[in-house]
Formats: C-alpha cells, sequence, structure tokens
DNA sequence: GCGTTTACCTAACCGTGGTTAGGCTCGCGT
DNA sequence: ACGCGAGCCTAACCACGGTTAGGTAAACGC
C-alpha cells in the first residue's frame, strides 16, 4: 500500500471504471432493448471506443451478466439478513418490504433490464442468477410459512403467498416513476400495509 | 361464397396458416428469445422455408406484434366486459380475476413472450400496445374505485392498489408450470381470495 | 379451360455488429 | 531511470440474419 486514499489506486480506478461501464450499459439496455445496443453504443456513452471495451469485459454478454448480478446477488445480501433480524414474522417482513422496494428504487433502471433481457444470457449465467432468484423467493416463503405458524400470517397456502408478494413487490419497478403524483415513501408505505396487514393478513401488528 | 363451410376457403386457410406462424414463432420466442430466433429458424418449426414467411408478414417484427397483440387486444376484449356485468364490485372484480389468470393460462406463451420483448416492438406498435395495458389497468382501477365508495373494498389508494392487484395477476404466467403441485383451478381461486378478499379487503363478500 | 393469384421455393445480397489484431502512451513499481 | 502492463486507440474481419428478386406449381374464379 504505497498508495494513499486520496488519490484512488490502481486498480480502485479499474473497478470504477467497470462500474461506470455497466452502470451506462444498463441505462441504455434499459431505454432501447440489449439486442438494439451495440458495443460502439455502450463505448460512445461511456467516452471510449468500441474495442476498448474489451478490455474490461470479454464479451457483450459479460456486461449484462454484470447487471443482472447487482440486481440478485444484492438482495440477497442486504435484504436477507433482515429476517433473521430479532421480532414477530410480521414485524422482520415489513422490514423486508421496505428494504426490497427501495433496492428497487436505487437499482430500478438496473432491474428493469434483469427482468426483461434473462434470455440472452448464457445458460451458465442464467442459471445462477436464477439460483439467487429462487433462493430469495424460498426465505420468503419460509418467513411466510413460520408467520402461518405463529397465527399471525392467515394465508391459506405460504408458497402461492410468496409468489404474489413477490411479483406484487417487483412490480413495482415497472411503473414507478419519480415525475408522477406518488412519493416513493407514501408508496412503500402503502405497499407494507398492502402485503404484511392486508394480503398476508397480520391484522395491525406492523413495525 | 361458393364456398361451403366443410372445405376451408382460400381466405380462411390463409388465416389459418397466418396463426400457425404466429404460435409457432410465440413459442421459440419464449424459448430462446426474440433476439435469438431467426426468421429460418421460425420458418423450420412451421415447415417451410425462410423467405416464404414475407409471404404472410412483411417483416420479423410485425409478428412480434401480432404475438403482442393477442395478449393485449384479447384481454380487453374478453375479460372487460365482466366488469360491465351485473353485481357487486367484489363479485365483477372476483369474475375479472379467474377470466384474467384463465386467459394468461390459456396464451401463457405469447404473455412470456409479450412481457419481455417489448422492447423490440417500432415505437407505434409498442405505444399501441401500451395504450390497451394503459385501458386495461384503467378499467380495473376503475372498479377498485367503485368498490372503495360502496363500501366494499378498503383501500386507502385504488390507484396503488390496481399496480399491486395486476402485477400480482401478470406474474402468474412467470412461474406457473403444469407439472408441478399446483393445479390451475387451486391457483385461480386461491388468487380470487388474495386479491379480492385480502388485498382489496372485500371480507367474505364473493360471488 | 384459362388467366390470375396464392403460396412457396432457390439464390443471393448486404448492412449490422461482435470480435480480433496490433500498436501507441502514460503511470506505476522497483 | 527504466521496463512493463494497464488502458485505450485504429483498422479490419467476417459471420449472421433480415430482406429482396425472381421463378414455379397448384388452386381458384369466371
Amino acid at each position: 500500500m504505497t498508495q494513499g486514499p486520496l488519490a484512488p489506486s490502481r486498480t480502485a480506478r479499474t473497478r470504477l471504471r467497470r462500474e461506470e461501464i455497466v452502470t451506462t450499459a444498463a441505462r441504455t439496455f434499459a431505454d432501447r432493448g440489449y439486442a438494439h445496443v451495440g458495443m460502439r453504443d455502450i463505448a460512445d456513452a461511456v467516452g471510449i471506443r468500441g474495442a476498448s471495451l474489451y478490455h474490461h469485459f470479454a464479451a457483450k454478454e459479460e456486461i449484462l451478466y454484470a447487471v443482472c448480478l447487482t440486481v440478485t446477488r444484492e438482495p440477497c445480501e442486504e435484504n436477507l439478513p433482515l429476517l433473521d433480524a430479532a421480532g414477530t414474522p410480521a414485524q422482520r417482513m415489513a422490514l423486508l418490504v421496505r428494504a426490497h422496494l427501495r433496492h428497487l428504487y436505487r437499482r430500478r433502471v438496473e432491474h428493469l433490464v434483469g427482468l426483461h433481457e434473462m434470455a440472452s444470457l448464457t445458460p451458465e449465467h442464467r442459471t445462477e442468477i436464477d439460483g439467487h432468484r429462487r433462493y430469495y423467493q424460498r426465505r420468503v416463503r419460509d418467513v411466510i410459512t413460520a408467520g402461518t405458524r405463529s397465527g399471525e400470517f392467515t394465508v391459506p397456502d405460504a408458497q402461492l403467498a410468496a409468489f404474489a408478494v413477490l411479483d406484487m413487490l417487483n412490480g413495482f419497478s415497472g411503473w414507478f416513476r419519480d415525475d408522477r403524483g406518488l412519493s416513493l415513501d407514501a408508496v412503500v408505505e402503502g405497499y407494507v400495509e398492502l402485503v404484511v396487514a392486508r394480503t398476508l393478513g397480520a391484522g395491525g401488528a406492523l413495525a
């Protein structure tokens, strides 16, 4: 470490560049669709030449893969620990809903890409991304099951409820826009009630 | 009309062929993604040569457009009339949920394509498809508003509830498979309860 | 029956876009 | 101070795939 924290180290700058490419590409993919975006388009948006992208990524699909990773791994790492926190299933579920929606918002561009362009991933990459999603879904289902056992939730089928809740939440990134009537906070709290209190049936027992 | 109903007329056979192409293409698009499917692939699946497709469609995008049309126009024509039927908002909503899910099931392949490949449509076609979707959503929101006014539904925000309900329903086509535990009928009735009774809050007042 | 249309064919074109080859320059580590 | 590799460049390749041109055989309407 001959490098102070003021001037970013070489590896740090490289990482920054990679992230810049991924973010820029995600924005372009979201706007025009993965297939309609060429390497030269991504490069233009970053400010370099098309061929230079291959210094950072081995193929176009690797960039898409990086985008998809951020939207399936981050929620697992950041949101799921909330399900292990203290509190009743309903309280923990409310925490998850808030974190989930805020992540969808923070990464809304990447989420749009991740939801639509799965088919363009390599089979192996696709399998891995799917694995993350299935794991997340399983954890949500387990909390619902726990809430059902404790009597807080009243759904007949935890699996079905998990599908319903996750589809409801994930749909958010498809329609929410900053410049329309609804504020983020209003939607988040509205959804906490819709999901935890109503759909799952935990009356007024919220955190 | 020199043509009896036994031997299909020329125009009828042409229409059949078109529909066969659309159906086959939808299946292929759903499997491998619109961009990864060539005209020759579609033609192979139908049993003709690539160039022959241009006798029925002017461009590849026209085929995708036809797929998208069936999944946005059909629900408007077949499901929305149920909202004008007799009965309370909750009863009418329950009818819509059933019809909506059964349509998602009947046309599940086309729905998968319609949800994922929007970006590959011509701007004009995309606008038209979006129009159908927005109209459908508006009609659902209006029923929820009606149910709120009549006191059957207890949601604070009809617009938000409409988003939530439609995302929940449409997600169905993303995960339902015939060969797993759940039966279609079980899911449909489960979702009627989740949507109408729980999420919208119409206690036990179902049809 | 006979022209016309339908539906399909073979053959080829050609733009697009992912990818590669190879060279320049600067900053970093020793 | 010097070598090396990171980062970016220009130039070009080339395969894929949408599309067009032009022809043929059967089906249809009068």
